[in-house]
DNA sequence: CCCTGATTCGC
DNA sequence: GCGAATCAGG
C-alpha cells in the first residue's frame, strides 16, 4: 500500500486524536505498526506520551547502541564541566532538615488547594473509528452532561442516502430485518418489508435465511450471505 | 508473555 | 520515503 493523502489524512487524524498506531494500523489496513508510527514520525507529529520514555532527559545519553555507526571518528573534546553548577531546583527542595510542616502561615485561605484535587477529567480516548471519530467505552462518558441546549429541538435531517430507507431505528417485529448493504456504510439499511409471520424477515427473505437440506449432489451454490460477504480490504 | 512508541538502517 | 527489526518501558 502507498501513502495516499486520504490514508495520510486519517492516520495524522487518528494519531492526533490519541489512537494507538496499532489501531490505526488496523484501521487503515494493509500496513504495520511500525510503518504508522514512521509515516507519523516523517509527517513530524510525534509527541505523545510514550510508554518508554517516561522521564525527561535532556540529551540522549548513549541508548546502549548495539550497532554503532561504522564512522565515527574524532569526537570532539568535550570542555570538562564544572562539577557544581547543575540543579538548583533540587537543592532547594531536597534539603532542609527541619523542613517546617508545609501548611504554617503561607496561605491562610484556599483550604482545598492542595490533596490532589484537579483531575484534569479529559475524555480517555479508547479507539478511533472508521470515520475518525473517538470512541469512548462504558463509563467514559464525559462527565459534565451537556449543557441542556437553549434552542429548539429540530428533527435531524437524514442523509440523502438513506432517505426513504428502513433504518435501524425503524425495525419493530412487523417488518422484515434482512440488511442491505454495509453496516457503517452511509446507504446502510433493512429490508423493511412485511415479514412472513412468526418470522423476523419477509417472505422473500425467509427464504434466503432458512434453506431446506436438499440431498447430496442436488445442491445449488448457496446465495450471497447477508452484508454481502465478507469484507474485502 | 502482551502491549506501547522510538529509533535505526537497509532498501 | 518506507518499514522491518530492534530497543525499551509498562
Amino acid at each position: 500500500m502507498s501513502w495516499t493523502d486520504e490514508r495520510i489524512e486519517k492516520l495524522t487524524k487518528m494519531w492526533e486524536g490519541g489512537a494507538t498506531a496499532s489501531q490505526i494500523a488496523d484501521e487503515l489496513g494493509g500496513v504495520s505498526r511500525n510503518a504508522v508510527i514512521g509515516k507519523a514520525h516523517r509527517l513530524g507529529l510525534k509527541a505523545r506520551p510514550s510508554p518508554v520514555k517516561a522521564n525527561d532527559k535532556p540529551a540522549r545519553p548513549a541508548p546502549a547502541p548495539k550497532k554503532p555507526k561504522p564512522v565515527e571518528a574524532a569526537p570532539a573534546p568535550e570542555p570538562a564541566p564544572a562539577p557544581r553548577a547543575e540543579a538548583p531546583a533540587a537543592r532547594a527542595a531536597a534539603p532542609a532538615p527541619q523542613a517546617p510542616a508545609p501548611r504554617a502561615p503561607a496561605q491562610p485561605v484556599a483550604p482545598a488547594a492542595d490533596a490532589a484535587p484537579a483531575a484534569p477529567a479529559q475524555p480517555r480516548i479508547v479507539s478511533v473509528g472508521p470515520g475518525g471519530f473517538l470512541r469512548q467505552g462504558p463509563g467514559d462518558q464525559q462527565q459534565p452532561i451537556p449543557p441542556a441546549p437553549p434552542r429548539r429541538l429540530v428533527p435531524a435531517k437524514p442523509s440523502p442516502e438513506i432517505a426513504g430507507k428502513t433504518s435501524l431505528l425503524d425495525l419493530n417485529d412487523r417488518i422484515c430485518r434482512w440488511p442491505m448493504g454495509h453496516p457503517g456504510e452511509p446507504d446502510f439499511h433493512f429490508c423493511g418489508e412485511k415479514v412472513n409471520p412468526g418470522f423476523p424477515y419477509c417472505v422473500e427473505h425467509c427464504g434466503r435465511a432458512y434453506q431446506a437440506q436438499l440431498p447430496r449432489g442436488a445442491r445449488r451454490a448457496p446465495p450471497p450471505l447477508p452484508f454481502g460477504g465478507p469484507r474485502v480490504r
